[in-house]
DNA sequence: TGTACATCAGTGAACGCGCGTTCACTGATGTAC
DNA sequence: TGTACATCAGTGAACGCGCGTTCACTGATGTAC
C-alpha cells in the first residue's frame, strides 16, 4: 500500500473493518471457508499479508471475528422476517423460512457457522451469540402457546429441523426434499403441535 | 517401497483396498477431511504418492470411495442397532440412538458424507448410497402406524432432526443440549406422533 | 528348453503453487521542551 | 519557533512447509514361439 492510501493516524482500525469485510465478502463468494487465506484477504483489501497482523493475532482470531459477523447477519436476517407480524405462528414460518433462505443464499456465511470448527475459547462469544439467536426463537415458540417447560425443546427441535434441512440440501442437492413452504409448515405443525 | 512388499501379479487391486483403508482410519483419528491428503494417505500405506494414481483418477475419486464406505458404515450402523427388536417405535428409538453414535463417535467419517462438498456426478452413488439408508428409515416409520402418504415427510423430520443435532453438538459443543436419551425420545415423540 | 518380449506394480525426481508467520524496516505525523 | 524524539500504519523479503499431479523409469513375472 503506498503511503497515499494509508489510513491517518488514531484510525488504525479502519484497517480492521476493511479486512473483515474482504473476509465476509470473499466467504459469500466462496462458499469454501479454507479458501479465505490470509493473503487471499489481504490481497483483497489491497494491503500486505503482513498487514493483517496489525489487527489479528492470527488466521483464527480473523475467522472468529467473522464469525461473530454472520452470526449478527444470522440473527438480523431472522428479526427482520418476524418484524411487522402478530400472530406468533405466522411470525415463526416467517422465521423458518428466512433461515432457510440464508442458508441457501449465503452458504459460506452459514458454513462458517456450523462447520467450521473453531476451538472453542475460554469466552466462547460464538456459542454466546448464537445463544442470543436462540433465545429470540424461543420465545416466539412460547408465544404460539407452547408451555414454558416445553418452550426450550421445541425450540431445539425447531432449529435442529431447520439446520438439518439447510445442511443437508446443500450437501446432497440431489436428495429430493419437500420444497421449502411445505418443509417449514410440516416441521412447525409436527412440533409446535 | 521394495519390491519385497510388492503386491503379486494380479493383485494390484489389493493396493486400491489398502488406500481406503488408510484413508478411512486417517479420517476416523483427524476429524478434518482436508487432512487427509494424497501424499498422507500414501504414507500411510507405504507407498509413493505416484501410486494413488494407479488407482483412482485424482484425489477426488480417493473421496468418493471413502464416502461410499463411510455410508455403508453407517447404514450398517443403523441395521444393526434394529435388528432383534420387534416393536417399531423401539427400533425408531434405537435407529436413532445409533446415529446420534456414529456421528459422535466417528466424527470424520460422518463429516465426509455431509460437510465435504463433492461436486455431484452424473451417475451420483452417493445419494443414491444415502437413498437406501434413508429408505430403511421411512420403513420403519411406516411400520409405526404412520399413514403411506406421511411416512416420506415425517422421515425427512426424523432424518433432519438426528443430523441437526450431530451437526450442532459437533460445531458448538457449548450449547445446552437436552441428552442424547432425551432428543430422540422428543424427537420421535413429536415427529411420529 | 531357451529366449525375446509384454505386462504389471510400482518408484523417484521434479513441476509450480499458495500457504501462515516472522523479522527488520520505512516514512509520515504528532508531541515535548 | 525549532528540533529531537516517539508513535503509528503500514511494507517487503524471506522462512519452511505440504500440497496435487506429471513424467520417464525399473525390475520382477508371466507368455509365445
Amino acid at each position: 500500500m503506498n503511503n497515499v492510501n494509508r489510513n491517518p493516524r488514531g484510525e488504525g482500525d479502519r484497517l480492521r473493518a476493511q479486512l473483515l469485510e474482504a473476509a465476509t465478502a470473499m466467504l459469500a463468494e466462496s462458499e469454501d471457508p479454507e479458501s479465505v487465506s490470509v493473503r487471499a484477504v489481504t490481497r483483497r483489501a489491497g494491503v500486505s499479508p503482513t498487514a493483517l497482523y496489525l489487527h489479528f493475532q492470527n488466521r483464527e482470531e480473523l475467522f472468529r471475528a467473522v464469525s461473530e459477523e454472520c452470526f449478527a447477519r444470522l440473527g438480523a436476517a431472522m428479526a427482520g422476517a418476524a418484524e411487522g407480524i402478530d400472530d406468533p405462528r405466522e411470525q415463526l414460518n416467517a422465521i423458518g423460512h428466512a433461515y432457510l433462505r440464508f442458508a441457501r443464499e449465503h452458504p459460506g456465511h452459514y458454513a462458517v457457522l456450523f462447520q467450521r470448527h473453531l476451538e472453542p475459547k475460554p469466552e466462547d462469544d460464538e456459542t454466546k451469540l448464537g445463544m442470543e439467536v436462540f433465545e429470540s426463537l424461543v420465545n416466539v415458540v412460547r408465544r404460539c402457546g407452547v408451555p414454558d417447560e416445553d418452550a426450550f425443546d421445541y425450540g431445539v427441535l425447531l432449529w435442529m429441523g431447520l439446520h438439518g434441512r439447510a445442511a443437508v440440501a446443500s450437501a446432497m442437492p440431489g436428495f429430493p426434499f419437500p420444497d421449502e413452504d411445505r418443509y417449514v409448515k410440516l416441521l412447525e405443525e409436527r412440533v409446535v403441535g
